[in-house]
DNA sequence: GATGAATGAGGGTTCATTCAT
DNA sequence: TATGAATGAACCCTCATTCAT
């Protein structure tokens, strides 16, 4: 990697540090400059307007969740399981997105909260990250379908459903603290798979 | 009411206004003014700081919460439906709560973003709202146990389940659009209900 | 006195009070309306500008001043004690001179500095308390001149000399702390009488 | 001196002009600013608040205080005067104090007004100078002593009084304007050494 | 006569941005 | 390329002053 780009690499890093802290409006160039070990004017030199920085690093978030989220390596591990329990199979996928949200919590946090106030992020993630995890959930839902173990109903919406739950799982963990977490993912599990109705 | 309680009202409606819109540190104190129809100099007449503007939003917010999501009304709600379907109680409550979201979203959505960045906001919301909704989540779930339908899951797992698959509804339905809303409701009732597995 | 009049001296006192204690520019109108029991609103009833507070408490010190101060007690304690030795009397004088010091410190203070920032003010003191000052300096001094134990020197710089002397005793007191007060006294007399050369 | 230490000493002579001009209280940093030449902000890159400007001013002027109040050269002056008159002696010395007290007549004038409502800088200001004035005083009065021709009175109410007489001859000159200043000096002399007592 | 509420110009301070070196 | 110094608009906040009641 070429030194400059070395520099905007830091530069990137100290603000994704700040911004999920604090966020943006709440950061300061010169709080970033220290953080990335570079002088104030260093970071115009990369970055013309301190929103470019977001910007960027929105984008980079992105390409990072796209990539990282993509749902090829967890068809794979739902192949190999193939011969699995139903449930054993999603807390194995769960597991795995968990370590994947606790890994890039800091990307997530800061898309979550700036597109509220940007159009242009907001356009941005949408178009992305929505329509990629869309395509996503049918290719998964659809492993359960073909082996014949789930309803044949909105695959997107049973999806988004279940992660919903495991979203308030988790956003409990963060702020509460749980203390039977392995025990409410198995509940979760089976609340998806067979619902509360006796 | 005193006219000095009318203004601080004025101001307090225009914070909402604004934190909701552009979030607290990106809004101006000058634009609560000019929002509120006072003068900047009387904003400071009724809160020390501005920082002490979003506390005050954030305690009236809370209380708003607890008294309005109070499920006393729900319970009222549910015992006049006891006769009817489940499909068609849960139905009605998911209806009934999304008006209340429509209604205070603007509060929530400053909690919900300014909890983040403020340890004593955090622990106020927590201690407060969190606790208030377990206890309601409890109470709730008890009416489908007795009526013998819901199993005898964790009430608090399967009741924040529930609502975390709606606010994905919601939130799909906010930064996305949705064309199929009420069929989307029907089959998340559908799953919690009986769950995706046939 | 009437009800008026009386509020507008807790104004006044109010005034020197906090004057004295922080500056004259310093002072918040808040402070002076609550020290002295009135709203800020009942303040400008009585003085236009807070500035005019200041020129009312600077006339009222020199009025004081120059009633209190005025030398026509102090030459009824010199005769009295005329048979005494003039060490005595010197003494005598000082005592006195200090409780009157004790008493007014606060006007004094307030006409000190603020007579530096003010050329109105400057202008009125000098012309009201250097004139009567200069002019009782001569008639005590002419005393000691009649008694024929004085030189025949400028009387206005003997007694200035003499109040010099006696202020830094003063002002060390007031900021350092003197463990040999008595005594200094009686050091200052003997240098002002005899002189230090032997 | 680098550019930076420059435009620091740059923000900290205007502030003495003006603060001596106007007291601290009543000077404004943008007026300290167009003073110096440098922006309003640039102040704040020197000085995280108005009032550190005053302790650096303050402590600037305490150091000089020492450094060139230093009693070292005052003695080789005596020194070198050794076979004159005493008189003649005082007189030298009073002359050369009072071009250094016009030379730093406002550092003076801001340490004496401003200590007055700053409990650090009185500390500090008490600590520093006038322990070194005590000592200085022992010095000088010392040298009268061992020519055997000063009483062997406590040198430091001798040198304070001195001092004292002085300081009113000083003040009269800078508020009234004397026509007599030499011949009162002579007068002030005379009385220091022999005594307003035939 | 007195008050409490409101004002708004102006205060100290912050901070993204520029620029000479 | 990188920096440190400087900028100045805009921020939050203060406070003497006004005014309807």
């Amino acid at each position: 990697m070429k030194k400059s780009e070395l520099t905007k690499q830091k530069i990137l890093k100290a603000s994704i540090e700040l911004f999920s802290e604090k966020g943006f409006a709440s950061t300061r160039t010169l709080e970033i400059a220290k953080k990335a070990g570079v002088s104030e004017g260093t970071i115009f030199k990369y970055f013309e307007k301190k929103k470019d920085i977001l910007h960027a690093v929105v984008s980079e978030s992105i390409d990072v969740f796209i990539k990282e989220f993509a749902v090829s390596d967890l068809k794979e591990t739902i192949k190999n399981f193939s011969k699995k329990d139903i449930k054993i199979i999603l807390k194995e996928i769960i597991m795995e997105r968990l370590s994947f949200f606790n890994k890039y919590s800091k990307y997530l946090k800061i898309i979550f909260n700036e597109i509220q106030y940007d159009e242009i992020l907001k356009e941005k993630v949408i178009k992305s990250i929505f329509n990629e995890f869309k395509s996503n959930a049918n290719e998964v839902y659809g492993i359960g379908l073909k082996r014949g173990e789930f309803k044949n109903i909105d695959s997107y919406v049973a999806v988004r459903s279940f992660i919903g739950m495991i979203l308030m799982l988790l956003f409990q963990k963060l702020y509460l603290k749980s203390e039977n977490f392995e025990k409410e993912i198995d509940t979760v599990i089976e609340i998806f798979l067979n619902g509360v109705k006796i």
